[in-house]
DNA sequence: GCGTTTGCACGTTGTTGCATGTTTTATTAC
DNA sequence: GTAATAAAACATGCAACAACGTGCAAACGC
């Protein structure tokens, strides 16, 4: 490492830029070592690039910023919330019950959170969620068949509903658009609406899993209601209002 | 394994991750050893990555979360041959064909070899496949549901053969359990056979990938005959005279 | 002179290795 | 095949330490 003294501010950020972009990695001793300045002014640098969103602060240093495929960012952003309530989701699972789970991110997040060597069955129409369970001991895998939608992670059309169809199942995740509780369930996609009223009426009882921004007063604008869900499971920190709102109209909230 | 002194904290269980993609399984001991930290400290690293879902933790490492149990060992075992034969497989797929794959590690490598933005649609019945395209440019993808085999990883009963049948593809490409040039691919499980000859049928050519183990003189024990093939992929070690006998048999060779 | 940068002091947070007790797996004895 | 035993891996709590952020005053550059 050549050390660069008497370097200006801005040219010491553009440089550890260059060597981060070569390297893939920095260390902030090092830096500091190098330049001949302290700790704190190489963590300003850091810190400074990173809100620019050039690197990635990790403790004892910085990485190149990676950027990462749509889908699988929102596998990541709200990931430790998602695993949270899919925990919480997966309590609600009995032994040897049959699970209609949709396809998500969320409902991804269930599939590895389910008990094992519980007799489950789980069908499903995303890929992504028969690999999270499909080895793991004492659970069946049906997979619904169908074209696989990319966006949504799942097959949804009339082929997939029929097969839906065929089958009864304890229990159902539907991956939630938006909900309220006035009216349940509402979506955006007129076919995924279908594929879901599928599931659930073919359901004992439905599970919704709401992040917080799917949690609307009023579902409004651009959306086709679904129907009624008997469990809600909801962040620790959703207000009793809301909570109030759906024990009133019959559901089930749990956190 | 190399030694990687100096790293971050967090740069660390980037480093396995990768590791984890690319082996698809991780040993805790040699991590510690490599990093030379205590083994205490990967065993947390490898519980912050399957709290996030990145990876699947297992007595003694951690297994990578998407593949299967016993899947993912064979997928390890000869994973650079199969890339290479998957790769000499994808080039013999033209524009806008459509494609049955059928379950397998060796076909799940062909599903990530297929070139994108070439109008192709996939067909099959594992989510494994599925999930190697979906998503990717230029890719429609049709799934064939059923009941999953956690040990063949994917759907083969009559519910599956029945959805294949109602399509016409331009290549299939069934797995390989063994193979030879007399009488073409053969298989042990009666299941499988039906599966497989249900796609075949329903295909304009077959093409087989068989690394050398499938390739046999004369198969014998347990197994029951599928049909012929138009092409065979082999390795570039194959012998001619092997190569002659399936040339002779009608069969393009391609290595 | 004034804004910026820097280094330092301080309290806070993240990481690590070790000690402890528990669980899981492998091995041995029966 | 099953029970008892040994070994390895595991989780947890803890103390030491490194890195962190912040506030502040001195030093620097225009």
């Amino acid at each position: 490492m050549n050390a660069v003294d008497g370097s200006l501010p801005r040219e010491r950020q553009q440089w550890i830029l260059d060597r981060l972009r070569r390297d893939g990695r920095v260390v902030a001793a090092d830096l500091a070592q190098a330049f001949r300045v302290s700790d704190d002014s190489i963590r300003r640098d850091l810190r400074d690039l990173a809100a620019q969103g050039l690197c990635r602060r990790v403790y004892g240093g910085a990485l190149l910023a990676q950027p990462v495929a749509p889908l699988g960012e929102r596998h990541h952003e709200r990931a430790e919330l998602k695993r949270a309530l899919a925990g919480v989701a997966a309590s609600l699972v009995g032994e040897k019950q049959i699970l209609f789970i949709d396809a998500g991110s969320t409902n991804t997040a269930l599939a590895h959170a389910l008990p094992e060597r519980r007799g489950l069955t789980v069908v499903t129409n995303a890929p992504d969620v028969a690999m999270a369970v499909l080895g793991r001991p004492g659970f069946d895998v049906l997979m619904l068949g169908g074209r696989l939608d990319p966006h949504i992670g799942g097959a949804i059309g009339s082929r997939t509903v029929r097969q839906a169809q065929d089958i009864r199942a304890d229990l159902c995740f539907p991956g939630v658009c938006a909900i309220d509780a006035a009216s349940g369930l509402w979506t955006v996609d007129a076919e995924e609406t279908v594929f879901k009223q599928a599931i659930i009426e073919a359901s004992g009882e439905t599970v919704a899993i709401a992040t917080p921004d799917k949690l609307v007063a009023s579902a409004t604008h651009h959306t086709a209601p679904i129907g009624a869900i008997t469990h809600l499971v909801v962040p620790a920190d959703t207000s009793d209002a809301a909570m109030a709102a759906y024990r009133n109209a019959g559901v089930a909230v749990h956190w």
